[in-house]
RNA sequence: GGAGAGAUGGCAGAGUGGUCGAAUGCACUGGUCUUGAAAACCAGCGUACCGCAAGGUACCGGGGGUUCGAAUCCCUCUCUCUCCGCCA
């Protein structure tokens, strides 16, 4: 949620960046505006009216207590008035901030100044690509027919349990992902990160403070008869973690990792992009996430995307890193770069990692907040991003290491996974 | 699932109708002392909004009510804990 004075003090730089998304949000800034001085004024005047009440009330009590109850009488009198009209104005000033509140929620994030005007996928820059795309063998095939071959992923049997897009992984296909939990996550304590296992239900305030809510419940599985939501993202319930907190300045940048399995309902999707495991409505991921100062944040997101190409370089995988357009970027993102593998087999990109910059969007809501060198209290930013989602990293690991003899296991994950082909 | 207890500042914990935004302790910050540290002592120390400031307003789990006045009384919701049952 963006702020409400950021809204006062620059409407225009809000309204031109906005604009890089698509979206015409003149009208809405300024109704915001005219709704937030008339809100400010009818509070004032609220608090005013409060002030004399308490001041009777104050006198009352002193009456009352040297026994002259007749004077304490008078007095009362006239407060039936005032309260009156307290009642009123209060009424008022909760309508007013329902619906700048209900206005304000309803804005994304402002995009980075780098950020470049644009519609959709077609427009976004590619601003790194690192590895050779591999020249396969006659007869290699997607990781759907490998998955089958080799018996590592069965689709129909997560079919018959649950429902399309809840694949049983098997023998080496469980290990293969079992195996790239463990390296992840010792990469990214590596970097620096502390490692938590969240929860995988969240309710509803997580599900606000991060985003998700109120406009995004179509994405996540409910149970609403405990008022929880399956998570979509480890992001979740990790920030959450930070929700409603003052957090320690030295301890930036606060650093966090989870693998959580992720669920979502993906509703509308369909084609090729649903093939194998390219979307799937449950399934791993290991989440970074990094509360900072806005002096070091984009420093930072910096740092994430050099630990991301890291990893993608550990497994041999050839991809490219593009950063989104306007119309491309998440709701509550400033800055976001995407990782894509390619998927030889396949002959596409495949998005594995996803790394943003929320800067203060998130902590507004989330109300994460620290200290400044002044002792002002000010709202952290956040960043967030995949290190890494599993299961198309899976698909272009076994599509781009596939060879006559079987799929090999590159170098830097066979002391997880204890074997180094698949035969 | 059944019975009971509770929810107060970063934490612990007082406060049952009026000068309580809230005692006290711990933690934290600054200072004195010390070669340095510890201890001791002194001072400061919640959040948000409005205001140049003085200051004002709101907040004691959420919502509603009684009252001139509510952390304190009433209603309601949520959550937590304890005991019993079930159970990885």
């Amino acid at each position: 949620m963006l702020q409400i004075q950021r809204l006062r003090q620059e409407p225009e730089v809000i309204i031109a960046g906005l604009k890089k998304r698509g979206i015409d949000a003149t009208q809405t800034v300024n109704m915001l505006i005219e709704l937030d001085g008339e809100r400010r004024q009818i509070r004032h005047s609220l608090e005013d009216k409060q002030a004399q009440s308490n001041a009777l009330a104050k006198e009352i009590g002193v009456f009352f207590k040297s026994g002259r109850a007749e004077e304490a009488n008078e007095l009362k009198a006239q407060t039936a008035q005032l309260k009156q009209e307290i009642k009123e104005l209060n009424e008022k000033v909760s309508l007013l901030e329902q619906k700048e509140h209900d206005l304000l929620i309803s804005l994304p994030n402002v995009p980075h100044h780098s950020v470049q005007d644009g519609k959709d996928e077609k427009d976004n820059e590619e601003v790194g690509r690192h590895g050779e795309i591999p020249l396969l063998h006659k007869g290699a095939k997607p990781h759907w027919e490998l998955a089958s071959d080799y018996n590592l992923i069965n689709f129909e049997l997560g079919v018959k349990i649950t429902g399309a897009g809840f694949p049983v992984y098997i023998n080496y296909g469980a290990r293969l992902q079992r195996a790239m939990i463990n390296f992840f996550l010792d990469e990214n304590r590596a970097a620096g990160y502390t490692e938590y296992q969240p929860p995988h239900f969240v309710n509803a305030a997580s599900g606000y403070g991060t985003g998700q809510l109120p406009d995004k419940e179509g994405q996540m599985y409910e149970m609403p008869v405990d008022g929880l939501y399956a998570i979509p993202t480890g992001e979740v319930p990790i920030t959450n973690i930070f929700r409603d907190e003052i957090v320690n300045s030295k301890d930036f940048p606060i650093q966090s990792t989870g693998y959580t399995p992720c669920f979502r309902r993906e509703a509308g999707s369909y084609g090729k992009d649903v093939r194998g495991l390219n979307r799937l409505h449950q399934f791993d991921k290991v989440e970074i996430v990094n509360i900072t100062d806005p002096e070091s944040s984009y420093a930072l997101l910096d740092e994430m995307v050099a630990h991301v190409a890291s990893l993608l370089q550990k497994l041999e995988l050839p991809y490219r890193i593009l950063r989104l357009c306007g119309g491309d970027a998440g709701f509550t993102a400033a800055l976001t770069y995407d990782f894509e593998v390619y998927s030889a087999a396949q002959e596409r990109w495949l998005e594995v990692s996803s790394v943003s910059n929320f800067e203060t969007f998130q902590a507004n809501r989330l109300k994460l907040r620290y200290k400044d060198a002044d002792g002002k209290t000010q709202l952290c930013h956040t960043l967030n991003g995949s290190a890494m989602a599993l299961p198309r990293v899976l698909a272009s690991l076994l599509e781009n290491h596939q060879t006559p003899e079987g799929i090999k296991i590159p170098k830097a994950l066979v002391s997880y996974t204890g074997f180094d082909m698949i035969k």
